[in-house]
RNA sequence: GGCGCGGUAGCCAAGUGGUAAGGCAGAGGUCUGCAAAACCUUUAUUCACCGGUUCGAAUCCGGUCCGCGCCUCCA
């Protein structure tokens, strides 16, 4: 079957293959840094991780470019009023997010480009758009007329001819030709920053940077183009008209979108008291693991609902892969190999492969995994896995944590050093041996206490950090 | 009003024509000095509702109800 994505683009399930060879060309639209990202933004962030990691299994090379919006309306709001400078105000946020990305084990694209780094860019994409009529000026702010661009609307597939049954009507304090048209160059107002240009003193609108930037490192046309579901229109829509505009050439091939994260069953917002970042989350104690977990084992075209509760559950099935990777390294098994599990394996295994290639659908993949674990711990406990199993079980696991990398835990900080936890438990186990059961409980107890978990298995104690 | 996503067990969630995956929680059991740990078993005659097509529908068609998103630079 290989591998298919919907396309937002031709609302189908499309196979998929890179324009050249084995390299594939992808921008994916990250943050504006005015503020913490959010757990709804990880959603999105979260399944390009899962975006990238497939496309890597499957053998292709990436060119992956994210921008960070590091000049905006909110950034020069918050910015002005606390009296710092753009990039001063900008830096923490960015390096915020970065650090939040590295915890939920995002693996960062081949390039990180900042909106600001790019403004010469801008400004000349923009006289050429100019050059071929696709704008106008008001009042010393740059507009594109969508009039002039017969496809606009192709993304979203909204009918924008006429007045828009319902849309309210345009109150922005530019004047438009038309209430639909975007502004490409920002006047400058009192007291914001801005940039001197040909174009005059001003800074750039939100869509001319994905444009430019993706073109700028990826070619005119590239593979895929990412975000989530509420940039389809009109940040996607305002992309393609410039960039096609511009070249004349399809600017992405593949359009994939993730639909939002809700919290307990309503939309995240401040008012609501349900409004959580990485930090808070992590405040309370939940394992970045968990998070992570949670966020991508429902497929990414599917509305989430993030609950606390879920991710509790998230926190106690990854338990149960680690303890199956446990006594995978761990136990002894009788020599040979059992035929029949093998098959399992690689039926499962199938099953993985084949649940991802179907437009990343991580629940039916990672379902897979949890049914092979299932038989594979009865025949470790009747004695029918053998060493010969060891191996394949081992690459199942891989090629699972390859894509979903929630196995190695999170180092704790503070608390009990392992040497100190050992020595504990040697204690504890002598004290067994002399039939101290008190002593021993008891020291089991202050372990649990200091979230260290005792089991007495077969092959000898085994501890782990409590985890949420 | 337009465009889009969705309604499957207590919760999360696969399955798009052949008789309901998986995870969590609950219950029972195995192991254990004991155990909150681990492991196993078990949990939907039924897929929002009403019609229709079909030998057969959660899956296709028509209609209804409900949730959510976008339609002014929100992932």
């Amino acid at each position: 079957m290989g591998l298919q994505f919907y396309n937002t683009l031709t609302q189908r399930l499309e196979p998929f293959s890179p324009l050249n060879g084995k390299t594939v060309r992808m921008y994916t639209c990250g943050p504006t840094v005015y503020h913490y990202v959010h757990i709804g933004n990880f959603r999105t962030f979260s399944f390009q991780d899962i975006l990238r990691r497939t496309l890597l299994a499957r053998g292709f090379q990436l060119e992956h470019v994210m921008n960070i919006t590091d000049v905006e309306d909110k950034i020069i709001r918050n910015a002005v009023a606390q009296g710092k400078s753009l990039q001063e105000y900008t830096s923490e946020y960015t390096k915020a997010f970065l650090d939040d990305s590295a915890l939920l084990r995002l693996e960062r694209p081949e390039r990180m480009v900042l909106a600001t780094e790019h403004i010469n860019e801008m400004v000349e994409a923009i006289q050429r758009l100019a050059a071929k009529s696709h704008t106008y000026e008001s009042e010393g702010s740059i507009y594109f007329r969508i009039a002039s661009f017969k496809d606009y609307g192709k993304l979203s597939h909204m009918n924008l001819s006429g007045n828009v049954a319902g849309a309210r009507v345009d109150v922005d304090e530019y004047e438009k030709d038309d209430a639909r048209d975007f502004v490409l160059w920002k006047a400058q107002k009192p007291g914001e920053p801005a940039w001197e240009t040909p174009l005059g003193t001003g800074r750039p609108g939100w869509h001319i940077e994905c444009s430019v930037m993706a073109m700028k490192y990826l070619g005119e046309t590239i593979d895929i183009h990412t975000g989530g579901v509420d940039l389809v229109f009109p940040h996607h829509e305002n992309e393609i008209a410039q960039s096609e505009a511009l070249t004349g050439k399809p600017f992405a091939r593949y359009w994939l979108h993730a639909e939002h994260l809700m919290v307990e069953g309503q939309k995240m917002s401040k008012s609501l008291g349900n409004f959580y970042t990485l930090r808070d989350l992590l405040g309370k104690g939940y394992a970045p693991e968990s998070i992570r977990y949670l966020l991508t084992t429902t497929p990414y075209r599917k509305q989430l609902n993030f609950t606390l509760d879920g991710l509790k559950a998230a926190a106690a099935s990854i338990e149960r892969l680690r303890n199956f990777q446990y006594r995978l390294d761990n136990e002894n098994f009788g020599e040979g190999l059992s035929e029949p599990l093998e098959a399992r394996q690689e039926a499962a295994s199938k099953k993985f492969n084949e649940g991802l290639d179907d437009d990343l659908n991580t629940a039916e993949a990672a379902a897979a995994v949890f049914e092979y674990i299932r038989e594979a711990n009865s025949a470790m406990d009747s004695g029918q896995f053998l060493a010969g199993n060891r191996p394949g079980a081992a690459r199942l696991l891989a090629s699972f944590d390859a894509i979903f990398d929630v196995l190695r835990p999170t180092a704790s900080e503070g608390g009990m050093s392992d040497s100190e936890i050992e020595a504990a438990i040697a204690e504890r186990q002598q004290a067994r041996k002399s039939k101290q059961f008190a002593k021993a409980d008891q020291i089991r107890n202050d372990l649990l206490a200091k979230g260290v978990i005792l089991e007495d298995t077969r092959e000898g104690v085994r501890w782990k950090r409590k985890q949420s």
